[in-house]
RNA sequence: UGGGCCGUCGCCAAGUGGUAAGGCACCAGGUUUUGAUCCUGGCAUUCGUUGGUUCGAAUCCAGCCGGCCCAGCCA
């Protein structure tokens, strides 16, 4: 069970150098990181990046990383939130050194705020959102400042202290920075701090009216946790100044160092929030957990490994570049996972009767099927035969080229585990469809060798008709057809109508277990499959997490 | 066009003045009772570009070109 693939993530990357480097001077003892995340939404693939980073580095330097819920926004955040994220983050295989929430800090935040308006560093603005904005000028224009922006110490005191207290409306005013109306950045032309909001929190209920923004409450948060070096993604590199002159006008306990990297952007799938959201709202996907969701909710369903989604993180690297990954990149980090773990079992998804002529019909016969190629200690399972099987319809071929390994009229292939067979009928219904097969196996040919020695090029899986098990299996391909459908201007044109198909006449050899359970399967040939929630013995459902690579495809796609 | 950031193989990515790691993908072989896995070999005379500094530059300097981000009382 334990991880024999060593995790050791030697790869270096600019963030790593830059704590050597500190560890080094003795700029830092102990590097301390934290995930914050909003609790507003569900984690998805760009999240495991962000995770595996801040935790990663945690582990790797002996230090601690913190799971901190950034919540300041109470209208978008709620507990169903928070607990499908530490659920998340705890099955990618992370703990945490504490679990804090950012409205754990509103009392020493509410306390900073008046620190500044002490020291003539912020003042209650009284000009509602829209003469700010107006007044905040553009990206070419100097702002100018607001008619409140000279009040007292002593007004900016009691107006704050009047808002706290509950005594004006949404909007009348506003905590603000004093910073620079005319600084080229725009986040330091006196950043909002505080405003008013009559909303429940779903931590603090209604003891707050007012709630701090993020530009505020980040910085303080890291440096009442401790942490050292608070990594960010790259929107927020203009923030940076922000975030040092809060911690440079304010005696905090420590003083961490923002730095940003790179957010993963992958092929063919979506990661903002709200597009997220609308496939979920508009029925596209069935739920957050939908199988080809890329939420973590989703992946672990789908059936990708925890192991998996850390290696694919590992291999992309962290950098400031803005990159695109190919979908390649996680496709094989998650079979090469599989390929290790998976219980080999045999199932027919699209069958097709084929009738032994001569083999005895009140005969059967059981083989020992190895339970995985490469490795013994899964041991066999035994697999009974007999005169009636199923095979997948794609191993037969009516008039197949030479090069098609399988089943074809007067061709002969080798049934895994079991004889070699002939193909001598093909029997079809009046509408020409092909129902049946009529072969004929050599008796000498038991186990899948021959005694005359002569070869069989192919190789193909089956399951016998009468010990068969009924199943639907859910096939998935990728949700988009296009590489990039965030870029779209209506990324519902790049939808795949076929990301879903279900195959509701599968045929599974018996010793597959039915009951929805975590066991990896992979069917020979044909990929990946694992029980879904919904699973049980009598309605078993499959999810197919990844085909096997098809080199067979690829030269049949060339043709 | 104000400010911030980025540009090394098809996609990622090491490299921090001493002569281009690695992964994915791809190509060619080998093993194979999964056209899977596994194994072997191939795949950047060149680091956006042009100049400069230097015995020596992907690494330092300057210009140019291309891309991303910022005008929420969101995070």
């Amino acid at each position: 069970m334990s991880d024999s693939s060593a995790e050791t993530s030697d790869s270096s990357n600019f963030i790593r150098n830059i704590i050597d480097a500190d560890l080094a001077s003795n700029k830092v003892s102990t590097v301390v990181t934290r995930f914050p995340p909003e609790p507003n939404g569900y984690l998805h693939i760009g999240h495991a990046k962000s995770i595996c980073l801040n935790f990663g580095i945690a582990r790797d330097y002996n230090g601690r990383c913190n799971l901190r819920f950034d919540d300041t926004n109470p209208e978008k955040e709620s507990v169903e939130y928070v607990n499908s994220i530490r659920r998340d983050v705890e099955w990618l295989g992370f703990s945490w050194y504490s679990n804090p929430f950012a409205s754990d800090y509103f009392d020493q935040l509410y306390a900073y705020a008046i620190d500044l308006i002490k020291q003539g560093l912020a003042y209650v603005d009284s000009q509602n959102a829209d003469e700010i904005r107006a007044n905040r000028g553009t990206l070419t224009e100097p702002g100018v400042d607001s008619p409140y922006r000279d009040r007292s110490s002593q007004e900016n005191l009691q107006l704050f202290e009047a808002m706290r207290n509950d005594e004006y409306e949404d909007g009348e005013h506003a905590l603000r920075a004093k910073i620079d109306m005319q600084s080229p950045n725009i986040n330091m032309r006196d950043p909002v701090l505080y405003r008013i909001r009559h909303a429940t929190h779903h931590n603090t209920g209604d003891k707050w009216c007012i709630y701090p923004l993020y530009d505020f409450t980040h910085g303080l948060s890291d440096a009442i946790e401790g942490v050292t070096h608070s990594l960010c993604t790259l929107e927020f590199e203009d923030h940076r100044p922000l975030y040092d002159w809060i911690l440079d006008n304010l005696e905090t306990p420590s003083r961490p160092v923002q730095i940003e990297f790179a957010r993963l952007q992958l092929e063919y799938t979506l990661t903002s929030k709200r597009k997220l959201n609308m496939l979920v709202n508009e029925g596209h996907v069935s739920g957050w957990d939908d199988p080809r969701m890329l939420t973590i909710s989703g992946m672990r369903r789908r059936g990708f490994t925890p192991e998996s989604i850390v290696s694919f993180c590992d291999a992309i690297g962290i950098t400031k570049k803005d990159s695109t990954i190919e979908m390649g990149v996680l496709e094989n980090a998650l079979r090469e996972d599989l390929n290790v773990r998976a219980v080999r079992r045999m199932a027919v998804i699209n069958p097709l009767k084929v009738v032994i002529e001569n083999y005895p019909a009140d005969q059967e016969e059981f083989f020992d099927g190895a339970n995985h190629p490469q490795n013994p200690d899964y041991g066999t399972r035994e697999v009974p035969f007999s005169r009636e099987i199923y095979i997948e319809r794609d191993d037969f071929m009516e008039d197949a080229p030479s090069k098609f390994f399988r089943l074809s009229p007067g061709r002969e292939v080798r049934l895994r585990f079991a004889y070699y067979i002939t193909c001598k009928e093909v029997i079809k219904n009046e509408a020409g469809e092909i129902e049946s097969l009529v072969c004929s196996y050599d008796p000498e040919s038991r186990g899948g060798k021959s005694p005359d020695g002569r070869k069989v090029k192919g190789t193909i899986h089956w399951v016998s008709a009468r010990h068969a098990v009924d199943a639907r299996v859910n096939l998935y391909d990728r949700l988009f057809t296009s590489a990039n459908p965030g870029a779209a201007a209506d990324f519902h044109q790049a939808l795949n109508p076929d990301s879903n198909i279900l195959m509701d006449n599968a045929k599974f050899e018996p010793s597959i277990e039915l009951a929805n359970n975590p066991i990896a399967y992979q069917f020979e040939r044909l990929g990946y499959f694992i029980s879904d929630y919904d699973s049980s013995n009598d309605n078993p459902v499959f999810n197919r997490t990844m085909t096997l690579r098809d080199s067979w495809a690829k030269i049949e796609q060339s043709r």
